[in-house]
DNA sequence: ACCAAAAATATACGTAGTTCAATGATGTCC
DNA sequence: GGACATCATTGAACTACGTATATTTTTGGT
């Protein structure tokens, strides 16, 4: 028989998970020090103190790495965030706070964001049918979405996939301002415009209304 | 004073804008032919018959060699588009005829149509304040949103730029299935939910209706 | 204590996109 | 018509990603 070394939870592991977080926060380190592009691969070795093969045992691109910081990075708000999400009254209100969080992120690290897009668009033309579920941006919208849907103020006769897509629009489109014009940007007059056409666009058929 | 030649229409500029040419065809012919990503530099140069620094001279990276691949290819049909759109009665057809034959420039080359997303995004969020306006697509959106304005079906109170920006939206929504289900894909269908959704979004107000 | 398996290391290498100093052709001016 | 300035063009060098491999270290089970 082969030893068969059975590892759950075991030391092994524990210590592969730890390198693995010291990769992506060593990562995260430099992008925001020194921009993504500009950061090598061996910097985060290094940084992160580990040799460069140890990289792509963990991970298999450097975009891999940064899709895996973004997701770190909303996993750390995201129980906040869905707390907050139920104390409010309608769908736009929950859409206004999110946007604005999210606009936050945007306005501190713009590149990531521009990664974290790109890495979508490849997820879904790249035939990969939405392997990662994208960060845990999908998730918040999602449950944006069933809220209202529960509360009657979205409609139900279209994909959630598309509800979460549209979301994900008006999300870029709130926060396009911010890039083309960052000194003069009206942060709650974009996201109320964003909200609004989500509204619009997701608002039920009229055709039995009161 | 300097000599400055004034090169309009000289020799130099034709054999210039000539070899720019030559570049961006055999661009397009090795990509339709084994694919962008596996198409490298010393290829193109290759088959354009220049070395690979003329490449740089004449576009800053591969990139913007697929995006005036893009803009050519949109160039090529884009006045038919454009009268064939004048003969419709509504804003619902336009978008259905269009959206139809966008969707077979997707089928055709899947590809390219990730990259020109991605060169999208890249346009919006790196600070280039839409530098080429991406490529025709977006000049038969605008035109379809001028009509569907003059005829009263589209909201005028909204930036164009915006609603250019969701017409794109639905356009690759539209495209998604395709290539999530390439097979039991219905264009119909898919065509019509994205038409729809763009109508709902961009209606003007019912407050004042009859 | 010993052994097998897995992880991490160090290093060299292939590849492809991008840069740059030098070269050559073209147009202008005297 | 010749010299000079201005570009387009060249191709070699550079950079960084990703791969491959031989070696060492750590861990888990017997």
């Amino acid at each position: 028989m082969v030893p068969v070394p059975r590892q759950q939870g075991s030391r092994t592991e524990r210590r592969r998970e730890e390198t693995r977080r010291r990769i992506v926060t060593a990562a995260g380190h430099l992008f925001s020090l020194q921009g993504i592009d500009s950061t090598t691969m061996e910097q985060i070795a290094a940084e992160a103190d580990v040799a460069k093969g140890t990289l792509y045992s963990h991970f298999p691109a450097k975009e891999a790495i940064i899709e895996s910081l973004v997701q770190q990075r909303f996993r750390d708000r995201h129980q906040l965030r869905l707390d907050r999400l139920h104390n409010l009254p309608d769908t736009r209100a929950r859409l206004v706070l999110v946007l604005g969080e999210l606009m936050e992120g945007v306005r501190s690290q713009p590149d990531l964001f521009e990664k974290y897009l790109a890495s979508r668009i490849r997820t879904v033309v790249s035939l990969r049918p939405q392997e990662s579920t994208g960060s845990g941006l999908r998730l918040l919208a999602a449950e944006i979405i069933r809220l209202g849907q529960r509360g009657g103020e979205v409609r139900t006769d279209l994909p959630d996939e598309l509800l979460c897509d549209l979301f994900e629009f008006v999300f870029v489109e709130a926060a396009k301002p911010f890039y083309l014009a960052p000194g003069e940007f009206d942060a709650a007059a974009s996201i109320s415009r964003s909200a609004d056409l989500f509204l619009r666009a997701t608002r039920p058929d009229p055709a039995g209304s009161d």
